[in-house]
DNA sequence: CGACGGAGTCGAAGCGCTTCGACAACCTAT
DNA sequence: ATAGGTTGTCGAAGCGCTTCGACTCCGTCG
C-alpha cells in the first residue's frame, strides 16, 4: 500500500505539501504541484480512508437508512437509494447503506462513531422514534418524508397534498362526479407514514370545493385483493366513473378487473395513478399520472445534505410541486344515460 | 466525543485494557471486564471507526456495486441489497453502496483507500472490466452472477441453465410439443450478462433430449413490445401452447393479451415466468414459476465474503438450484382439434 | 533601503485506536 | 523449594493523515 510519505519521496517534497496538493488548503507552485501529481499518477496512491477520517474528523461518507420491508414502493425506493448515491458521489461522498432494522440504534451507532459525516432517512413515521436523536445531534440529517413535527428537521417529499388536489381537479373538469380512491394496503396506515393520509386530505378537500363525492378504500396488491375492493366499490357507489390509485401494485388488476367488467377505459371509467412515470407508460393502458420523483427526491436531499455541511444549510421543508400527465387512462365522464 | 481513554480512566484501567475487553482477544478478568463495560455504558461510548481502521487496517466494511439502470429486475436488485445489509451487520459490517457508473474505477478507489475489507459486485458481464482488478487484489470479493471466465473468483448465482431445464421438462411432461421463450430485452443480450443465454441453453438442450420444439423471442417490456412479439410468435408457429418468460415486466402484458385473444390460460395456453415468487403470487393468474432467490442469493454472498475474510474461504461457484412452483398457469397441453 | 506581507514549504504534533512485548502475580509440576 | 506456565494488566509504539506554527524567499511600499 502506497502512502503518503512515500509519495512525498518521490516527489522530493515534505508529507504536508503533498497533503495540501490534494486538499487544496495552501496554495502550491505550479512546478511543486506538477510533481507531486505526477508521483501520485505513477505509484497509484490512494489516500487511506480511516486515516484520513481520523486526522480530519470528517469521512465523506452519508449514511443512508432505507426500509427494511419490500412490501411496497420498491422501484421508488431503488431509484431513490440510486440516485442519493450518484449525487453523493458527485460531491465526493460515498454512501453507507441502512437498513431500517436497527432503528434509533443505528443513529446512535453512526453519530458515535463517525463513520458517517451526515444521514438520510427514508420512510419516515409521523413520529419516528429516530426524530428526538437527530434533533439532539450536531450531525446533519435530511428526511425523505414528512414526520408530524418538522421543527429543527429538514425535509424532503413530494406535495402529497397537492398531489390528491391534483387528481380531483383533473377527474372534475373531466365531469366525473363519483371518484374512488384505492389507497395503500391497510399496514401502510396502521404505521403512520403520513404520506397516504395527506393524499388523501388533499383530494378530499378539493373534491369538497369541487363537488366531488369520494369514496376511499385502503388495499393490498395483488388482483385478489383488488378484485374484492372493486366489487365493493361498485356495491356501494354504482355510479363511480373515475378512480385515483395509489397503490402501485393495484393498477394493474384494477384495469385487467375493468376490462373483464366489460368498463372500458377511459371511455366508461378514467383511472390516474400516483406513481413512477415508468410504470405509467409501462401498464396495458398508457396511464394518466401524477407522478413520484424519485431521482429528484434522491438529489434534492443530498443537495440539502452537503449544503448543511457546508454550513450554508437551514432547515426547510422542501415540499416538490407534483405534475400530473395526462395520457390515455382518463377522459370525459360518460354521459348519463 | 467519548473516547477509549476516557472510558480507561472512567473504570480505573489502562486504554489498552479496554480494548482487550471489546475485542476480547486477551483474556480479562471478570470484574475488570465488568467495571469497563459498565463505564462503556455510563458514558456513551462508541469507538471512532477511522482510528479502528487505521490502527488495524480493517474497515469492518463491505462494498456492494449495484448496476445503475434500473431498468431490469428492479425488485431482485433491491431484494439482494437488502439480505447483503442485513446479513452484512449480522456478522458486523456496514455496507457501502457503489453503482456501477465509475466502473473498475471504484474497485481501485475501494482497494487503494481501504475504505471496504472486501466487496460484492451484482450485475457482472461475461467479460467483465472489473474482473482483472479483482483477480489482482488481495482484496477478497464475491460476484453474484457468473462471468465467462471464472478463474480465481467467487461467484454467487441461480444456476439459470438449469432453470431453463426445469421449464422444457415441465411444460413437455404436461404434453406441450411447441413453446415459446419470452426473453429479455435485446439490450440485456447485448450487455453479454449471460444469465438470459444460459437459461435459454439450458432449455433448448433439455428440449431438444425431449423432442420440445422452441421459438425463442427476446422482448422489452411492456404491452406494446409484447403484443408484436406475441403476434410473431403465433405467426410462425400457430400451434405454440406453452410459454417460458423471463422477462419480468412482461408477464402482466402476456397474459392480458392472452386473455384478449380469447386464449384461456392455462386451459389452452401454459404459462411459466422466471420471476421472484411475490410477484407470481400478485400476477392476475397466480403463476406457475421458477423462483429467482434474491434473498439467498444476497445471504449466500455475505457468507462466502466472511468466509474468505476470516482465511477459510475458496474460490468457488456456488450455483443454487433452481425451484419450480406449480402453480395456477400451467396445465396440460390441450388436445389437438 | 529597511520593513512588511504574501507565497510556498517544512517539521512536528496529534487524531483514537490496536497490538506487541514486558511484567507481576499466581499456579502447577517436579 | 524452584523452574516453568498461565493469566491479567500496562506502557509505548505506531497506523497514515491533517493542520498549525514557523521559516525562507521574494517583491513591494513608504
Amino acid at each position: 500500500m502506497v502512502t503518503l510519505a512515500e509519495v512525498a519521496q518521490h516527489a522530493g517534497v515534505s508529507a504536508s505539501t503533498v497533503s495540501y496538493v490534494l486538499s487544496g488548503k495552501r496554495s502550491i507552485s505550479a512546478v511543486t504541484r506538477r510533481r507531486v501529481e505526477e508521483s501520485i499518477q505513477v505509484l497509484g496512491y490512494h489516500p487511506n480512508a480511516g486515516a484520513r477520517a481520523l486526522a480530519s474528523s470528517r469521512s465523506n461518507i452519508i449514511a443512508l437508512m432505507i426500509p427494511l420491508r419490500t412490501d411496497m414502493y420498491v422501484p421508488v425506493m431503488m431509484e431513490i437509494a440510486i440516485a442519493v448515491t450518484t449525487s453523493a458521489r458527485s460531491h465526493g461522498y460515498d454512501v453507507l447503506l441502512l437498513t431500517g432494522e436497527e432503528g434509533p440504534d443505528a443513529v446512535r451507532r453512526i453519530t458515535g462513531s463517525g463513520l458517517a459525516d451526515a444521514m438520510i432517512l427514508m420512510d419516515v413515521e409521523l413520529d419516528d422514534e429516530r426524530l428526538p436523536l437527530l434533533r439532539g445531534t450536531e450531525q446533519p440529517s435530511v428526511l425523505i418524508g414528512l414526520p408530524a413535527d418538522t421543527n429543527g428537521l429538514t425535509c424532503v417529499d413530494l406535495d402529497f397534498g397537492a398531489t390528491g388536489a391534483l387528481c380531483a381537479e383533473h377527474l372534475a373538469m373531466l365531469g366525473h362526479r363519483d371518484i374512488a380512491v384505492i389507497g395503500e394496503a391497510p399496514a401502510v396506515y396502521e404505521r403512520h407514514t403520513g404520506f397516504a393520509e395527506r393524499t388523501l386530505d388533499g383530494l378530499r378537500s378539493r373534491s369538497r370545493e369541487l363537488g366531488l363525492r369520494v369514496l376511499h378504500r385502503p388495499c393490498e396488491g395483488g388482483f385478489d385483493a383488488m378484485s374484492l375492493t372493486l366489487a365493493r366499490v361498485f356495491d356501494e357507489r354504482p355510479g363511480t366513473t373515475g378512480f385515483v390509485v395509489q397503490n402501485e401494485s393495484a393498477v394493474e388488476p384494477l384495469l385487467a378487473l375493468l376490462r373483464r367488467q366489460g368498463r372500458a377505459v377511459p371511455e366508461d371509467v378514467s383511472v390516474i395513478a400516483i406513481c413512477p412515470d415508468q410504470v405509467a407508460v409501462q401498464a396495458s393502458v398508457r396511464l394518466t399520472s401524477v407522478a413520484i420523483p424519485a431521482q429528484e427526491m434522491g438529489r434534492n436531499a443530498v443537495e440539502q445534505l452537503i449544503a448543511k455541511l457546508e454550513g450554508h444549510g437551514k432547515d426547510d421543508v422542501v415540499l416538490i410541486a407534483p405534475e400530473l400527465t395526462v395520457r390515455a387512462s382518463t377522459g370525459p365522464a360518460p354521459t348519463a344515460s
